[in-house]
DNA sequence: TGTACATCAGTGAACGCGCGTTCACTGATGTAC
DNA sequence: TGTACATCAGTGAACGCGCGTTCACTGATGTAC
């Protein structure tokens, strides 16, 4: 932590963990600017000497919320046990399933932020300085190769396939968590979650 | 059409339909009181006389949009092909998700406007006149019923069925209407409604 | 080590904007007699 | 049929709000000599 006084030291993360804080309560359209930098108790002008605006700023905030879920996914991935080539690759693609759904459960507003529509338009200014989380997309398709590779899935369905699942999760999510089903008693969820899932890996 | 001077004669219906007019475009952010009323060429606080409130307004448009995908959904069902049973099945649930996707990509607004989260809550002083479009959901749930009925899908397997369906179809068309496969190139999203449709009635 | 000075990161005040909502009003409509 | 009047549907002005952005500024930092 460096001095407090005039020089933040490190606004620009200050900034963002601020946004994130918001967006996690609020969604996307929680992160203001002014109520940004409130958060990060600097006066509100501060943030345009690192993001170059509003839009910026926001959308390095959903970059980070889409990580956050990268990571979320990441570690169920790997908490899978070992268990023969076949029979894991399907363990790992429902994981990563229910990763997704948790996520979007458990902290609904950066679910919101990740595919807030203008994301992916980053900011010019960011310096990339550490490997981010793997992109969920990415984890998903080579989940979905492991399949093709333990002979779990045939070769020829393997196109598209990731579209087809990514579809199912996302719009699940989307549904129980912002959409009309977002007040289903809880088992009818479990139901829900399940029976996608069972229909997703019986499907391919 | 009545005295177009003082009296407007049936603004409420003219104010949905400038609501409508504007979320087509812009999404349900667009529907705003103000410039609604503009649009429907009132002074802007005319609409407190029909609606309690800006929110009461932005719902029963939201709800219009609903009923416009209900309809869609309903014309395409009726347009296929008099089959034997299964078959005829089959194909009206394929038709229900093309038709869903269909109106996600030829009208983004609404579709957006239709899921809006403050949606359902209606306006209390509404009083249903004309009997609406069935509600896509309804349209699903007798189509997997027709489904069981045909032996298509073993009667264990139909509870949760609606949920899996509607999940796919609606996170299809949220991702690459909203999400981040917006600006896939066209052959890949053909591609991608395929095999999502497929892999949801291969998986039922 | 000390000092002058350029650079940088923050401040405070102000801008114009469009919003939802409320107020007292006024013009049109329709009903009772 | 004519008229008085209550009711209703619209108007125009004003409110307070929070927003994104810009301006000239000032305090802190760090480097050249």
């Amino acid at each position: 932590m460096r001095k407090q006084a005039y020089h933040h030291g490190n606004l620009r993360e200050a900034l963002v963990e601020a946004g994130l804080s918001l967006a996690r309560t609020g969604g996307p359209r929680a992160v203001v600017l002014r109520a940004v930098s409130r958060e990060a108790g600097v006066s509100h002008n501060a943030a345009y000497r690192h993001f170059s605006d509003h839009e910026a700023l926001v959308a390095t905030v959903a970059e980070r919320c889409m990580e956050n879920l990268g990571e979320l996914m990441t570690e169920r991935l790997s908490a899978v046990p070992a268990l023969r080539p076949a029979p894991r690759a399907v363990a790992r693609l429902e994981a990563l399933g229910r990763a997704y759904v948790d996520f979007a459960r458990t902290e609904p507003g950066w679910f919101q932020t990740a595919f807030s529509a203008s994301a992916s338009s980053g900011d010019k200014r960011t310096l990339p300085v550490t490997a981010p989380a793997p992109h969920p997309y990415l984890l998903l398709t080579a989940c979905l190769d492991e399949l093709v590779q333990a002979s779990v899935i045939p070769e020829e369905r393997r196109p598209g396939a990731e579209y087809a699942a990514w579809s199912a999760v996302h719009g699940l999510s989307h549904l129980i968590t912002d959409g009309p089903l977002r007040s289903l008693p809880e088992p009818e969820i479990q139901l829900a979650v399940s029976t996608t899932l069972s229909v997703i890996s019986r499907g391919l």
